[in-house]
DNA sequence: ACCGGAAAAT
DNA sequence: ATTTTCCGGT
C-alpha cells in the first residue's frame, strides 16, 4: 500500500504555498542537533491549527505572528525553556536578518518574511524543485549570488 | 514594538 | 554555531 505520511506537498491552505518536507525537516544543522527555529515557524506555519496563532499573510514568505505569547510558549515547550518570551523569541530571529533566512517587514506589527532562496539552497542544493511551488514562490529577491 | 551588543548557555 | 538571557537605546 502506499504510504501516507511525508513525502508530497501538504499545501491546501494557501495559494503558492506548500512545503515539501525537507524544507524544515528536523535534523539538518551542524552546529546545533536541535530544532531551529525556523524550522519551528514553517512547521506552525504549515499547520492550520495554529492560523489563529501565526500564519501566512501578504507577499510570498511573508508571515505574521497573530499571538506571540502563544507562539513563545509553543517554543518554549518545545525547546524545554519555560520562560521563553516573545522578546527573546524575537532577538532570536533578528540574528536571521545577516543570515538572511528572515528579514523584517517594517511597518508592518509581528510581520517577518522568509528568504526563501536562501532557506532552500542552505539544506539542499537542486532537488527537483522546477515544479515544486516552493520554487515558484522566490519571485524575487536579488541579493546577488548567495554569499 | 523593534533593534542589536554583549555574554552566557546549549 | 545557534539560541537564550539581559538590556540600553530608538
Amino acid at each position: 500500500m502506499p504510504r501516507s505520511s511525508s513525502s508530497s506537498l501538504c499545501c491546501s491552505l494557501h495559494p503558492g504555498f506548500a512545503f515539501p518536507d525537507w524544507a524544515y525537516k528536523p535534523e539538518s544543522s551542524p552546529g546545533s542537533r536541535q530544532i531551529q527555529l525556523w524550522h519551528f515557524i514553517l512547521e506552525l506555519l504549515q499547520k492550520e491549527e495554529y492560523q489563529g496563532v501565526i500564519a501566512w499573510q501578504g507577499d510570498y514568505g511573508e508571515f505574521v505572528i497573530k499571538d506571540p505569547d502563544e507562539v513563545a510558549r509553543l517554543w518554549g515547550i518545545r525547546k524545554c525553556k519555560p520562560h521563553m518570551n516573545y522578546d527573546k523569541l524575537s532577538r532570536a530571529l533578528r540574528y536571521y536578518y545577516n543570515k538572511r533566512i528572515l528579514h523584517k517587514t517594517k511597518g508592518k506589527r509581528f510581520t517577518y518574511k522568509f528568504n526563501f532562496s536562501k532557506v532552500v539552497l542552505v539544506n539542499y542544493p537542486i532537488l527537483d524543485m522546477a515544479n515544486s511551488p516552493f520554487f515558484l514562490a522566490q519571485n524575487h529577491f536579488n541579493g546577488g549570488p548567495l554569499k
